[in-house]
DNA sequence: ATGGATCATGAAAACCTTTACATCTTCGGT
DNA sequence: ACCGAAGATGTAAAGGTTTTCATGATCCAT
C-alpha cells in the first residue's frame, strides 16, 4: 500500500505494443531504434510514469552509478566544500553520492568496503590519506584496488591518483607575499616530519626565502600538526625563547588562528606589530579580527576535478596523470601589513 | 579483469553440499537450519569470501537499505555536525546514507526523487523545510509520501515528523541568561515573518522579557535573515535611530557575527559596552573575539534521533509523536557580562 | 531476379537474491 | 507400529533490467 506498484518495462512495452527490449533500446540506444516506435514508447512511458528500477539495472549491469566517499570526519572545514564540487559533478553525470564517515576507525573502514564489494559503489574517493583497512590486501601479484581517487591528502606509498592544491606553490606565493611587504624574519609555523601537507608548504616556504635571498633561521621554524591549539602553542614559545618574527607563515588558517589568539592576548596590535598569513581560507577566515590573509585553496573545483579523474578511471581510461595539483588563490585581507622593523 | 568474479551464492552452496536457499537462510536466518550444515555454511563463506550482493538482494527485497539526505546546501555550518549522528546511526543499523545537494533548485529535488521511486533509497531526510518537488502531487486522496523525516527545519504544513532543538525555549533561557546579567534593555535581531525558527526564537526572547516583567520596545526588534549581513545591517541601523539596548540576543550566531563586527568597527569594548549572544554555538563562536555566548544545538543528537526516527517509520512504527524538540545548552563565553548601565 | 548487407525487432538468458511451497526426516505420543 | 507434528532442506518463481543471438524485412548492387 505504501507505493501503488510502479510501471515496469513491461507495462510500458504492452502500450506500446513492443517487446521489452525495444522499449530499453528506445531509452538506452535511441538510434538503434525506428522513429515511429521510439515515439510510440516515449508516450508509453510518459503515460506511464515509467522510470527504469535502478536496482535491477545495477545488478545487470554490474555497476551501481554510485561513488562512495570515505572521509574521517565530516565536520572537517576543507570537507564540505569539496564535497559539494564532487556532489555537483556526479550528479550532472547521473551518479549519486553515498558518503562514509570512517572517524580514522579501521574497522568503519573496512565495514564500509562492502559497499564497494557487493557494487553498491563503482569507485571511491578518498579523504583519509591512506588505503582503508582491507583494501588491496591481497595486492602482492597485480593489484586489485577498486577504482579511486585521492583528494584533500594523498595516498602515502601509492600510485593512487591524487587531487589537490599545489602547496609547494602556494605557500612560496604566501611567503613572497610577505617578502613583498618587506617582512624578512618570517616564521613558519607547522613543520611535521609525518604530515605530508606541511612537508611541502616548508617547502614553499624555503623557496621563496631562498629566492629572495633571505637565510633560513632554523629558529623561525616551529613544530605544528594544523591544530588551533598548535598556533598557539607555537607562539607562546617562540615568546619564551624571546625569538622573534615580524611575520608568521602558518601551515593552515586553523593554526593562524592560534597564532593571532596568542598574540591578541598579548595584547599586541595586528597586524601592525606582527604580520599573519594562513592557508585553505576556511569560512571563519573573513570573520577572525583581524580578518586572515591566506591562500584559497579552490575546494569546488578540487572536487569536481576528482570525480571527474574517476569517472574517467571507471570508463576504463588511464589517467594522464597520477596527480592533478591546482592553482591556490592568494586573499588579501587584514591581517599583513608592512614590515615595521627589521 | 576489473574485479575476479566475486563468489556467489551459488558458489557457497556447491561447497557446503547444500542449496542455495539454505545458504541465504544460513546467513539471514541462522535458528532456521541445522547447528552442523550452518557451520559447513559459515566455513564456505570464510573460504570463498562471499558477501551478499546488495543489488540482487534489494531488488529482491524492494528495500535497499539506504537513506537519502536532501540539503539545500551541504556547507551550512548546521549540517555537517546533523550529518555525523545521522550517517552515525544509521551506518549503526546497517543504512547507507546517500546525500543531495539541491541548492533549493526544484527541478534538482524532484531528479533526487528518482531514488525513492526505483528503491535506491528507502526513506528520505530534509533539510530542506519544504517538500521536494514533485513530491506528494497526486495527495489529495490518501497521502502516498515516502518515509520521511524534517531536520534542521520543520516542513511547512505538513505532516511531516519533525526533530530539532527547542527554539523557544532555548531563545527564553538565553534572553533569561542576559537578564539575570542585569540587563533591561535587550534587543532582537532575526524578526521574519516568513521564518519558523527565527519566529519561534522571538517568541522564546519575548517570553522571558514578559516572565521578567519588563516591557519590549518594538523599536528594540529588528528584522534579519540570519546572515551575517543582516545582523552587521541591523546594528548600523540602531545607531541611525539611535535607539541603543544594552544587550543584543541574535536569532543565530551568523547574525551575532555580524553585530560584533559592527561593533568592533565603532571600537567599542565588548562586552563591557554591549553585551551580544547568538543561537547554535556554530564552530567559529569560540573564535570570535569576544568569544560567543550562545545556546548550543545538541546536532549530533538531532541526527541520530531523526534518523531513529526515520528508520522506526521504515519498519511501520507509528511515530509517537510528529515533533521531537530537544533542548539546547547555554555555552558561557565572554560576549556578555553585567550591564554597565540602565 | 538474386545475393548479401543493413536495419529493426523479438525471444530468452543472465544478473543474484529471497521466499512460498513442497518434500523428506525425525521424533514423540498413543 | 502408526499418525501427526515439527524440523530441515530443496525447487522454483519472482524481482526488473540489459544484451546476445536469431529472425524478418528492406534495400542496394549486380
Amino acid at each position: 500500500m505504501q507505493q501503488q506498484k510502479l510501471a515496469t518495462i513491461e507495462d510500458v512495452a504492452a502500450i506500446a505494443g513492443v517487446s521489452i527490449a525495444t522499449v530499453s533500446r528506445a531509452i538506452n540506444e535511441p538510434t538503434k531504434v525506428a522513429d515511429a516506435t521510439r515515439r510510440r514508447v516515449n508516450e508509453a512511458v510518459a503515460r506511464t510514469g515509467y522510470t527504469t528500477n535502478a536496482m535491477a539495472r545495477s545488478l545487470r549491469m554490474r555497476r551501481s552509478n554510485m561513488i562512495l566517499i570515505l572521509a574521517p570526519d565530516v565536520g572537517d572545514p576543507n570537507f564540505s566544500n569539496i564535497l559539494v564540487g564532487l556532489e555537483t559533478e556526479a550528479s550532472k553525470r547521473g551518479y549519486g553520492v553515498l558518503i562514509g564517515n570512517t572517524q580514522n576507525d579501521p574497522e568503519r573502514e573496512s565495514d564500509y568496503l562492502r559497499f564497494i564489494n557487493s557494487n553498491q559503489a563503482d569507485g571511491l574517493i578518498l579523504f583519509t590519506g591512506h588505503l582503508p583497512y582491507g583494501v588491496g590486501a591481497g595486492e602482492e601479484g597485480g593489484t586489485r584496488l577498486p577504482p579511486m581517487v585521492a583528494v584533500n591528502e594523498p595516498v602515502t606509498n601509492s600510485a593512487v591518483p591524487y587531487v589537490g592544491v599545489d602547496n609547494f606553490e602556494g605557500a612560496r606565493i604566501a611567503a613572497e607575499h610577505l617578502i613583498s611587504q618587506g617582512h624578512r624574519r618570517i616564521a613558519f609555523i607547522g613543520h611535521s616530519t609525518t604530515k605530508a601537507v606541511n612537508g611541502l608548504r616548508e617547502q614553499g616556504y624555503r623557496a621563496a626565502l631562498a629566492g629572495a635571498g633571505l637565510s633560513i633561521d632554523p629558529r623561525l621554524i616551529l613544530d605544528g600538526d594544523g591544530t588551533t591549539e598548535s598556533g598557539r602553542a607555537a607562539t607562546e614559545q617562540m615568546f619564551v625563547r624571546d625569538v622573534l618574527p615580524t611575520a608568521f607563515l602558518c601551515v593552515n588558517d586553523a593554526t593562524a588562528l592560534g597564532v593571532i589568539i596568542s598574540l591578541n592576548a598579548r595584547k599586541y596590535d595586528l597586524p601592525r606589530e606582527f604580520s599573519v598569513m594562513g592557508f585553505d581560507d576556511i569560512s571563519f577566515a573573513s570573520f577572525v579580527t583581524p580578518s586572515l590573509t591566506t591562500m584559497k585553496q579552490p575546494r569546488l573545483k578540487i572536487g569536481e576535478e576528482a570525480m571527474d579523474l574517476l569517472l574517467a578511471l571507471l570508463a576504463g581510461e588511464q589517467p594522464a596523470r597520477t596527480e592533478v595539483l591546482l592553482r591556490s588563490e592568494l586573499i588579501v585581507r587584514n591581517s599583513v601589513s608592512r614590515a615595521a622593523r627589521e
